[in-house]
DNA sequence: GAACCCTCGTCATACGTATTACTAACCTGT
DNA sequence: ACAGGTTAGTAATACGTATGACGAGGGTTC
């Protein structure tokens, strides 16, 4: 290649790297660059790695592949890390980590982006770490989506309609959010907020509707605190022969595609995703540059559909 | 390391990559290995990829990250990859594939799995390719889903139930489906079938619904190609006054979350996407090694849900 | 006209591994 | 006792890049 453009290698390294401001010619540099074209020329990305000791490359670690809301924060990330010459490889992090830890090829990667951990990420400790959507006590710096005030918003929607009385099936997944979510509803409806949590899942959801609904004093309005948790409330409705939203209200919460596929479709918050990745990436960047980022709460939006109405 | 263990580098690198029988005794072997562990060792990636020409990496390129059937896909991929000392990054893939082609390190990549891809992947020619989930004809080797399989089993559940007048809601996005699924069905029912593409999209799958439904001579089953369309096609029958399985029975494919949040749940296939995940690494693997694997399809499970009844 | 500087590059080296060729010591059979 | 063989390990090298040290040629300053 060097030949090719009729120059010593470590000009080639030189000008390719953009390094070549006043030490090289630039009829020289546009020689390189043609022979590069020419050639169809890529530095060996191996070779780099072993001279530089770094691999511009950052690691994001997700509980699943399968989460709807996935994909948009790793396209976030994706972007600000090209942009910045980085690349980013995924890994899954099941909650019952154990096999997942060794796959993990920690001297290839030099910071950590974590999602949605619960479990808690000690392998890493000597890396670089962003967390997101995660506890904020957690010692790294964490990025989150604003869900207390996301819940504000549910909460001062359905006190607007007139409603009294609600109940909270809470997710039992992140403890650390059932503080603050209850929080932001105990504040709009002092004195008359039931509470039960359940797994993230549409037949538990359910369950635990049929619990909260199966008595005279039922709520008027259910706020659930995910999407997939709202249509086990669907479903404990229709079991019951409560119409929504005539008779019960029903908030999601996340606005996946579940929310418009159920009838009603589903009022909920949108959590801006990608721009949680890419928050999440450059506050990383910003830590391997030795400086030490801010914890930030990204605000969701709430939208309003058919699942809520003035009660009866 | 080499000084830590009293032996040259040369050695440790015998040792350690299991090469070292006959040629260095049990001991001095024993002492390697003792040192490592206490050093905490490990061998330098970048170093080895240098030396040795190739990565030990495949890549798994995917449409979107967001699909629900792509986690199990990953997972079946990795297990087989690890187990062969192999890695696994993933890349998306989307359909407009523009900016993302660049972000694609061939070079680090020995193989490529790709899933689902419908524009080709022409960039790819140099490498070793298994598609999943694509069109037969493609030129690599395939291990797709039996997706007829799946479609006479929806069939002969319908025809023995009785319906014997049925409409088709084809998801237009893999075009090379719609004949062999087309086929399944026109057997099953010959001279009754009404067929509609549609995207996979709600509120599209609901709207192509309507028109099939909305007139005198309608069907009394709609077979779907996809469990989001069957969404829209539950969408459509309640819009029409029409009660499922009652007035109308419906069947999705795939069976994701969807398919029991719905109201009523939905018969649908499960399809085995770890198991198409496993085979299709195993496959590629097979191809590094020089071998041509067979093209290779995997059957479905019907799952009876209730949103299928005989016809009033 | 000599000392100096600037411009444009090249030389040499190191990163950590895998592997080929080699050596030193020991054994074996006649 | 000596050729040939076996065992156990080391020395040397190459992979392709980035970079600090070095140098040749030409211009500028006093």
């Amino acid at each position: 290649m060097a030949r090719a453009a009729g120059v010593s290698q470590s000009t080639v390294s030189i000008v390719l790297a953009g390094k070549a401001e006043g030490r090289v010619k630039p009829e020289t540099r546009q020689a390189v660059h043609d022979a590069a074209r020419r050639l169809g020329y890529r530095p060996n990305l191996a070779a780099r790695n072993l001279r530089l000791g770094r691999t511009r490359t950052v690691l994001l670690v997700v509980p699943t592949l399968t989460g709807p809301v996935f994909g948009p924060i790793y396209a976030g990330a994706a972007e600000v890390a090209a942009a910045r010459g980085f690349g980013l490889v995924v890994h899954p992090w099941p909650d019952d980590a154990g096999p997942a830890r060794s796959q993990v090829d920690t001297q290839a990667i030099e910071g950590v982006l974590a999602s949605s951990i619960v479990g808690g990420l000690t392998d890493f400790d000597d890396l670089p770490v962003v967390v997101m959507d995660s506890d904020p006590a957690d010692p790294a710096p964490t990025i989150n989506f604003d869900v207390a005030g996301g819940m504000r918003a549910i909460a001062g929607h359905l006190a607007g309609l007139g409603h009294r009385r609600i109940g909270h099936l809470a997710a039992a997944v992140d403890a650390w959010t059932f503080h603050e979510r209850g929080a932001a509803l105990a504040d709009a409806f002092p004195g008359s907020l039931a509470r039960h949590g359940t797994p993230i899942d549409v037949a538990a959801a359910r369950q635990a509707a049929l619990e909260m609904l199966d008595r005279p004093d039922r709520p008027s309005a259910i706020v659930c605190d995910d999407d997939v948790i709202a249509a086990g409330a669907y479903k404990a409705a229709r079991a019951l022969g409560l119409d929504i939203p005539g008779d019960l209200s029903v908030t999601g919460f996340d606005d996946v595609l579940l929310a418009t596929a159920l009838e009603p479709e589903l009022t909920t918050v949108r959590l801006p995703a990608e721009q949680l990745g890419a928050t999440a990436m450059t506050a990383l960047l910003e830590l391997l540059d030795g400086r030490r980022p801010a914890d930030t709460s990204l605000p969701g939006q709430l939208v309003i559909r058919s699942s809520t109405a003035p009660p009866r």
